[in-house]
DNA sequence: TATGAAATTAGCCGGTA
DNA sequence: TACCGGCTAATTTCATA
């Protein structure tokens, strides 16, 4: 059900590289009719090995121009779901991890500037099981990139 | 060079949510035809406002089951420049960033399980400008999304 | 806006484990 | 039988002018 053969790679790096490729352009990269392409992808969506497709934003372009790595600490045992409801509403988030170690969670912001960065960062310590957080801000993005559609090992 | 009106944000929205749908059914929900809408999508690529389409992957499903935190001190002054030419040859860094603190860099990374996780951690210090890493093991992820197409401030 | 070219998509058939 | 791919045709979409 959950089976991903060499060409349904090809075609996931593909798709990675330019999700707004043809079927019949990918087909003819990997030696397939478009249609036998579409059903492939189609079964990938539905599987749930594709998730969808997505445009590459330019954060800065948008305004989006300060981001932070956030540390927070939680009181009392707190479930991930339950951080993650209290989490959602706030729209700098962008992503938010639970994590081992010392925190409990790790939050990626994204504000438009330092003082937006601030605000949101109060926010995000005035959610109520917030006890403590340790911000990182980000100085410069040196990488971002899609996992390969092949695991090193 | 770089206005982004708000028919612009709407149409990177819908990108965003899926890179696939064609202009003409972005254009209806813009009131806008299709030549339009791709004139203004050419636009957002050639001013860097888009940077690409691509396919969202289920990391889990190609195996890419464990990730990690990274904190990376470097010894004496590194260029954030040279950071990212020795982290780009590692498969298993998915995205990188200079940060202000203690530490020099986060390296976000992606593995297919903890020994594989162990082996890329174990590659990434080796790498001579490194002096000392600390890592937080992602136990889950509760969150992850674009960032909203408006700063909210 | 309109027109030719290209892509998408559903249906049908054959080969194979 | 179930799965997978190719082929065809109707429709939609694209990229010109």
């Amino acid at each position: 059900m959950l089976r991903v053969d060499v060409i349904d790679q090809r075609i996931i790096s593909r798709l990675v590289a330019d999700a707004r490729s043809s079927y019949a352009e990918i087909g003819k990269a990997v030696s397939l009719s478009a249609p036998a392409v579409k059903r492939r992808v189609d079964r990938l969506l539905e599987t749930g090995v594709l998730r969808g497709f997505t445009a590459v934003v330019n954060p800065e372009a948008l305004g989006w121009g300060t981001e932070a790595f956030v540390e927070v600490h939680c009181q009392g045992n707190v479930s991930p779901d339950r951080i993650r409801q209290r989490l959602e509403p706030l729209p700098e988030v962008v992503a938010a991890y639970t994590v081992s170690g010392a925190a409990d969670a790790i939050v990626h912001l994204r504000a438009a500037n330092i003082h937006h960065l601030e605000d949101a960062l109060e926010r995000l310590r005035a959610v109520d099981m917030v006890s403590r957080t340790v911000s990182t801000v980000v100085l410069s993005t040196l990488l971002e990139r899609p996992p390969a559609p092949e695991p090193g090992q």
